[in-house]
DNA sequence: GTAAAGATTTGATACTCTTCTAATTAAACG
DNA sequence: CGTTTAATTAGAAGAGTATCAAATCTTTAC
């Protein structure tokens, strides 16, 4: 599972969401580097300077290496390079969240547009009314056939409007007719 | 000249650098999604998804579209696909920052071991010493030829000790001797 | 071994930005 | 045309974090 990807990620660009932490990449792009170095080009302290440094750490975007007293920092190109690789495809960002599905707001539309078994109006915006047609689909089994007064009753017990809840059945590809008897349609995942 | 250009990559980090606003690139990037219905996905309020959306506007990552009175909004996967091209190679990033150089930090450097015309001390650091030695060698003209004297005759108007100097300039590539003879030798920039 | 240079850690302050509630706007429908 | 639904804007409270000064640590140099 991805969650652990997707905190990756994030935590990837709250590192680079920042000015003079650009910047520090910017420069060790360029040239290795000392922390006293970095600070008086940027106009900061050395403290400052470090807390940032660290923070690119963590994220293997440079490498550090001593010479004397002084710590001479550059950047890990081949890091930049993998971290750059893929970052923001359309089908990356979709798998990062395919679990967080849309169950937790059809649930919602449920609960506000039901009392109890009765559908308190049909809903006006499309999206909403799919769901609500969605539910009522899975009221009839997969598997049989229903003449159409038996589906008319089935509606009733929901709302008495079972004409056109019928008709968006139909119309919206939930359910198929043919003569006089109605069935459910599997719908497309 | 690329100011700009930093600016607004460091804007397209800050914009992504938070977990909401990551969440809903996401979403946005499986399905088309009104503002409720994020707002019930996430688990937080419409204004916030509003506002989060705006910011996600600037950048031009996502697109709306009326449906009656609700506004639905997608991802707009060319954007995505710009932005990512080469957003993080260390050609880009070093072009970014060229122009700020390494001055700021070598005047200092030049400030603190100088007093007026006098060298105070020999930088023990490989870095600062370079920056001294580069300042010493300008005060050789490029095509001319020095013999000995002169030569510890110039470095010792700014520091005693011409015999440890003379010999760094030579290692450090700033000047080349043959016979008893010295030059200036123009650095690889 | 003591001192100095350079870097890091700690703790405090200030600032930015997320999130909320409440108020306002925009659009569709009777 | 008012009413309703959905979204946005305004304003405030709170969380997170960049920055600095002071203290500490680490390594070299005398």
């Amino acid at each position: 599972m991805s969650q652990e990807e997707f905190q990756t990620l994030l935590q990837f660009f709250k590192v680079l969401a920042d000015e003079t932490r650009l910047k520090i990449v910017g420069i060790l792009a360029g040239r290795e580097c000392s922390v006293e170095e970095l600070a008086t080009t940027l106009g900061v302290r050395e403290p400052t300077v470090s807390h940032h440094l660290t923070k690119l750490k963590t994220l293997g975007l440079v490498r550090m290496r001593p010479e004397g007293t002084t710590h001479l920092y550059r950047l890990d190109a081949e890091a930049l390079r993998a971290a750059n690789k893929d970052l923001l495809t359309r089908e990356k960002l979709a798998s990062l969240v395919d679990d967080m599905g849309e169950d937790a707001w059809q649930r919602k539309i449920l609960r506000d547009f039901f009392d109890g078994d009765r559908l308190k109006e049909i809903p006006a915006s499309r999206k909403k009314r799919d769901v609500i047609l969605g539910w009522l689909a899975e009221q009839f089994a997969p598997d049989r056939r229903y003449p159409e007064p038996e589906v008319n009753e089935i509606i009733k017990r929901h709302h008495p409007d079972s004409a056109t809840l019928r008709r968006e059945l139909i119309g919206g590809g939930w359910m198929a007719r043919e003569g006089g008897v109605y069935w459910r349609l599997t719908r497309n995942a």
